[in-house]
DNA sequence: TATTTCTTTGATACACTATATCACTAAATC
DNA sequence: GATTTAGTGATATAGTGTATCAAAGAAATA
């Protein structure tokens, strides 16, 4: 039986990869766990004041290496990050209310879009996909 | 009849708006307008070296407000900018060797992902889709 | 066309995200 | 415990973009 949402170990993926477990590693590493939703680089060095700035980009950037941390942009183009829960390719649905960040694999692109009948020239290369969603435990604003 | 790539006339667009006809925006619209491809604010700046960067930036934004040229990420997260030459909503696939941009639309993103298996939780409220390809045109590399 | 009004410009400072540098610290290894 | 080497934190720097503001110049008006 697994959780409905299984946590990596961050820190041991890091030293699994030949990574030194260093205390502010732990430190994020522990942090994100405990995350339910995205969050910035602001977010972490808040809650963490006590590591520097640059360490929180290099370990994020990190884990982001080794795929166990997403990174995409929010509607506005702003940087948003999340823990990646599968590892596997996916996309993301990002709640614009609350943050929350869903992942939703889909068929290849190449099927999907051929199926939706759009006319792409050329060997497509990689792609990125992001939906941005009203969650639902989030009211609908029709503000935007 | 109309040729393959119609060319917006952006002047006139801006002043349909009511922006005033200043001699920035018309250097920068004539070089637009004869763009093939994508570009960045650089690619721009560096062509008119008489005109303010700020300028070319408020100008750039200006057309992007009215819906005349795009901005999208390039795979490393880079700004890139394009001209819209369809007006509706479509999505992107960029050559990652030469910067040749394509418009393609696609079905309803609802029905796509729909379609494709998708499993989306709330009510979707904006979608992004990038492709990043090997245009027709240039050899595929396979270093990546 | 001269004058006025008000938008736009360019220079500059600044904000934000992120990386480079480098002396110092601290893991891991010997 | 000493040595080696990776990692840290402070700071400078880079890249993209906006804020500010005096000066310039469109457009409107007289």
């Amino acid at each position: 039986m697994e959780t409905q949402r299984p946590r990596t170990n961050l820190m041991a993926v890091l030293e699994d990869r030949g990574y030194r477990a260093t205390s502010p590693r732990r430190a994020v590493a522990r942090l994100l766990e405990r995350k339910q939703k995205g969050f910035t680089i602001e977010d972490i060095s808040e809650e963490l004041p006590s590591i520097g700035k640059a360490t929180i980009y290099r370990t994020i950037k990190l884990f982001l290496k080794e795929g166990v941390v997403c990174k995409f942009p929010l509607m506005d183009g702003a940087p948003f990050y999340c823990l990646s829960r599968t590892g596997h390719r996916h996309h993301h649905s990002i709640c614009v209310q609350c943050g929350e960040v869903e992942e939703f694999k889909a068929a290849p692109i190449e099927k999907l879009l051929k199926d939706a009948g759009a006319d792409i020239q050329g060997q497509i290369v990689d792609h990125r996909i992001q939906l941005y969603v009203n969650c639902e435990y989030c009211p609908i604003e029709w503000t935007r």
